[in-house]
DNA sequence: GGTTAGCGGTTTTTT
DNA sequence: ACCGCTAACC
C-alpha cells in the first residue's frame, strides 16, 4: 500500500460546502443534501473525520433507512480509514431504527420488563395477529362490513407511529372507519395482549419500547398502550434512558425526510441536546408519508435543536444538465417546495427522452432494444434499470427479458420471504422457537386435512395453556383424515424444540414434512419446491434458528436472487425496482416504465392534495436516479394482471405538463410488427437503428 | 358444528 | 395470487 494519507488528503476530494459539513463541530447539524449532491460521500467523509478525530467508532450511531446503506457507509469508510492507516469503522452501530431497536432491546429491554427472547413479528404476521382478534371478537361477520386486517394494522400503525389518537387518524385518514372506532379500540387493546401473551413484538413495538427505554418507562408487564404522551416513570434504579443514551458521542441519521413523529422522538429522548448529532435528508424526496413520515422532521429541525448549523448541498455530481433541467423543473411545480438551485458541472449529454408508446408491449420492445444498445455501447447491464411505481408493473417487462435472455434482479415487491410456501415452512422453526406464537401455530394447523382454522384456534389455546409443552397435542384425537400425519407433526415440532442439529438440518427435517402438504395445497409445486431447497442452503449462514428469524424479518433479501449468495462476482445483471426500493441509488441509464396518469400518479394515492404531491416527489425521484440516459414510457393501454380486458388511461402523467415538453425529446416508436426500418423522426431511435445495423453487419 | 372447495372481486409503496 | 364469502359436505 502507498503512503499514508492525511485527512486533509481525503477531504480535498469534497467541494467546500461538503467539506463544511463532514468537519463541523459538536452542535446539532442538519445537512440539506438535494439529489445526487454527494450526500452520502459526506457523510462517509464525516464519520471518517470523526474517527481520525479520536471519536471511538463504537460510540458512533449510524441511522440509515435500510440495512445495505448502512453497510455501504461503513464499507466505504472503512476504505477512507484505511488510508490513514487508522481501521475501526465496523466498530460503528450502523442500522435501519429497528434493527437498532433490536439491538438494545436485547441488551437492555430486561429494565423495562422485556423477556430476553422476544421474537419480531413482520407486518404480515402483524396482520394476521390482528385477524386472530378480529374473529376472537366477531367483527369479521359484522352487518356493515368490519374494516379488513390489513387495514386495521394500517390504522393501528399510524396512531402509533405518527403518535396520534385513534379519534385523529379515523377522521384524517380513515373516515370510512370512523362509526367502528369503539370496536376498534377493543381490537387494538386485544391485539396488545395477544402480543404479548404470546412473547412478540411488532415493528412498531421496537420503535415504542426503544422509546420506553429512553424515557425510564418501567414496563412491569404492562406494554406500551395506543395513547400516546409519557407513560408514567419508573422507580429504576440505574435509570436505564440514561444508560442508552450514555453509549453514543455522535449519531448520523439518513433520509431523515422519511422518518416518522415517533422516531423524532426517539431522536430526541436520545440526544436532547443535539450534541455530536448530524442528520440528513431532502424535502423533495419524502416518499413515505403512506408510512407515517413526515417531512415536518426535517423542517422542524432547526426549531427543536435552536442553534443548528444548516449547510445545504446543490451541486449534482450525478446527472447531466439537460436531466438536471427536466428534473429541476419537474419538482419546480410541487405545491410547497424548500428551493434549493440544483447545478450540475457536466454539461454535455442526451436530452431525456419521453416515450409515447402504443401499449405496454410495445413498451417492453422498446426498453429492451434501448438497453442492449446500451451494453453494446459498454454501459453494463448492471449500470441500467427499469423503475416502476408498482411491482406488478414489471410482470409483461420480466417475461420478456427471460424471453431474450437478458438476466435481471428485481426489487420490491413481494419478496421471496413473503411467499406463502416459504413463510409456511419458517413457521415450523418459528413455532418450535416460540410455542406461545399463535400466527405461526394457526398457520401451520390448517396444513393438515381435516384441520380447519376452527380446530387450529383450540388446539393453540390449549397449547398457550399448558405453557407451550407440545404433549397436549399427543393426546389429542385428529379427525380421520389427519390421523396418520398428526402423530409425525407432532413428534417432529417436539423434536425442533430442544435439538443440536444444525439449521440446515432441521430445515432439511422439515422440507422432508412439508413438501407433499404443498404439492397438494399449491399450484406452481416445482419452483417453489426449488424455493425451499434454496432455504435450506442459505439457512447455514445463520449463527442459530432464532438468529434467521430475527434476521428474516428485519433484513429479509431484497430480491430472490440474493438468495443464492454472492457466487459469480462478475455476473452482469439489470436491475428492476419499485422507485420506492431504488431511493438513494443510481444509473447510467435509467428508465422509467408506465408514467401514465394513473399509474403515476398511482389511482390509489390521489385522493387528497397531500397524497398526489407525495406522488408527484416519488416520480422526481425515479427521474433524479439518472446519471447520463433518461428515458420516460408511457403506454396508455395495458393489461392488468390477471384481468382480460385491455385498461385505458387517458394520458401520460400529469406531472409532465405541455409546458415541461421542452425539455425532452419525443419518441414514438414503431410497432413491432410495422417492421424495423421504418422512420419514426426520433433522434434517439435513429441511432438505434444504427447501432442495430452495426451488430448485423458483424456476421455479415 | 366445523371444514373445505369453489367463486368472484381486488391487487401500492415497506421497516 | 390472495382474500372473503357461500354452499356443499363430513
Amino acid at each position: 500500500m502507498a503512503e499514508l494519507a492525511t485527512i486533509d488528503d481525503l477531504l480535498a476530494g469534497l467541494n467546500s460546502q461538503q467539506r463544511t459539513a463532514a468537519t463541523h463541530g459538536e452542535g446539532p447539524l442538519l445537512i440539506v443534501a438535494g439529489a445526487g449532491t454527494g450526500k452520502t460521500a459526506t457523510l462517509v467523509h464525516r464519520v471518517a473525520w470523526l474517527i481520525a478525530g479520536g471519536v471511538d467508532p463504537s460510540r458512533i450511531l449510524l441511522l440509515t433507512f435500510t440495512r445495505r446503506a448502512a453497510a455501504e457507509m461503513l464499507r466505504r469508510a472503512e476504505i477512507l480509514l484505511h488510508r490513514l492507516g487508522h481501521p475501526g469503522a465496523g466498530r460503528v452501530w450502523g442500522g435501519t431504527y429497528h434493527a437498532i431497536a433490536t439491538r438494545l432491546l436485547h441488551r437492555y429491554g430486561k429494565a423495562i420488563g422485556l423477556p430476553p427472547d422476544f421474537a419480531v413479528h413482520d407486518r404480515a404476521d402483524s396482520e394476521d395477529l390482528m385477524n386472530v382478534v378480529r374473529t376472537d371478537l366477531n367483527l369479521a361477520k359484522t352487518d356493515k362490513r368490519f374494516p379488513k386486517k390489513g387495514t386495521c394494522m394500517a390504522i393501528y400503525s399510524r396512531a402509533v407511529n405518527a403518535r396520534e389518537k385513534l379519534e385523529s387518524v379515523l377522521e384524517n385518514h380513515f373516515p370510512w372507519c370512523e362509526d367502528w372506532r369503539e370496536e376498534l379500540k377493543l381490537l387494538f387493546n386485544g391485539y396488545v395482549d395477544r402480543k404479548e401473551a404470546a412473547g412478540v413484538l411488532d415493528y412498531d413495538d421496537l420503535l415504542l419500547y426503544w422509546h420506553a427505554l429512553l424515557n425510564d418507562e418501567a414496563a412491569s408487564a404492562e406494554s406500551p398502550r395506543l395513547q400516546p404522551g409519557p407513560l408514567p416513570k419508573g422507580e429504576g434504579k440505574k435509570r436505564v434512558g440514561d444508560v442508552v443514551r450514555g453509549l453514543f458521542d455522535c449519531i448520523l441519521i439518513d433520509e431523515f425526510q422519511d422518518t416518522n413523529t415517533l422516531q423524532a422522538e426517539i431522536l430526541y429522548a436520545l440526544s436532547p441536546e443535539g450534541k455530536g448529532l448530524t442528520v440528513v435528508g431532502d424535502d423533495a424526496q419524502s416518499i413515505y408519508a403512506f408510512r407515517a413520515a413526515t417531512v415536518r422532521n426535517i423542517l422542524d429541525f432547526p426549531k427543536h435543536y435552536p442553534g443548528a448549523t444548516i449547510v445545504t448541498l446543490e451541486q449534482n455530481y450525478r446527472s447531466t444538465e439537460p436531466i438536471l433541467d427536466a428534473t429541476n423543473q419537474v419538482i419546480a411545480l410541487a405545491r410547497e417546495r424548500y428551493t434549493k438551485n440544483l447545478w450540475s458541472e457536466r454539461t454535455e449529454g442526451q436530452r431525456p427522452v419521453l416515450v409515447n408508446c402504443e401499449d405496454d408491449g410495445d413498451q417492453a420492445t422498446y426498453v429492451i432494444r434501448r438497453i442492449l444498445e446500451h451494453r453494446e455501447a459498454g454501459i453494463d447491464l448492471r449500470r441500467q434499470a427499469v423503475l416502476f411505481r408498482a411491482s406488478h408493473h414489471s410482470i409483461l417487462l420480466e417475461a420478456e427479458l427471460a424471453r431474450a435472455n437478458i438476466p435481471f434482479h428485481k426489487y420490491g415487491g413481494l419478496k421471496f420471504i413473503e411467499t406463502a410456501h416459504v413463510k409456511d415452512l419458517m413457521a415450523f422453526l418459528r413455532l418450535a422457537e416460540n410455542p406461545r406464537d399463535m400466527v405461526a401455530g394457526s398457520r401451520l394447523l390448517p396444513l393438515l386435512p381435516g384441520v380447519g382454522p376452527g380446530k387450529a384456534r383450540q388446539l393453540m389455546d390449549a397449547l398457550l395453556a399448558a405453557g407451550g409443552n407440545f404433549d397436549v397435542w399427543a393426546d389429542w384425537r385428529p379427525p380421520a383424515a389427519a390421523a396418520t400425519l398428526w402423530p409425525k407433526f407432532v413428534s417432529l415440532l417436539k423434536s425442533l424444540v430442544r435439538t443440536a442439529d444444525e439449521l440446515p438440518v432441521q430445515l432439511n427435517r422439515v422440507r422432508k414434512f412439508y413438501a407433499p402438504l404443498l404439492e397438494g395445497k399449491y399450484d406452481h409445486v416445482e419452483p417453489r419446491l426449488r424455493d425451499l431447497e434454496q432455504l435450506e442452503l442459505i439457512a447455514s449462514r445463520y449463527r442459530n434458528r432464532a438468529r434467521m428469524l430475527l434476521e428474516m424479518t428485519l433484513d429479509p433479501p431484497s430480491s430472490t436472487q440474493d438468495l443464492a449468495g454472492p457466487p459469480q462476482l462478475d455476473d452482469d445483471y439489470l436491475v428492476l425496482s419499485t422507485i420506492h426500493s431504488a431511493k438513494g441509488l443510481e444509473w447510467d441509464a435509467v428508465y422509467v416504465i408506465h408514467a401514465a396518469d394513473g399509474n403515476i400518479p398511482s389511482d390509489m394515492a390521489t385522493k387528497n392534495p397531500e397524497e398526489i404531491e407525495e406522488e408527484r416527489r416519488l416520480f422526481y425521484v425515479a427521474l433524479t436516479r439518472a446519471k447520463n440516459w433518461l428515458y420516460v414510457c408511457y403506454p396508455l393501454r395495458y393489461y392488468y394482471p390477471g384481468r382480460s380486458d385491455r385498461h385505458t388511461f387517458a394520458q401520460r402523467t400529469r406531472f409532465l405538463p405541455s409546458a415541461l415538453l421542452h425539455c425532452f425529446d419525443q419518441c414514438v416508436p414503431e410497432t413491432p410488427d410495422a417492421g424495423d426500418d421504418g422512420a419514426d423522426g426520433c433522434s434517439a431511435c435513429d441511432a438505434s437503428r444504427q447501432v442495430r445495423r452495426r451488430i448485423r453487419e458483424l456476421w455479415g
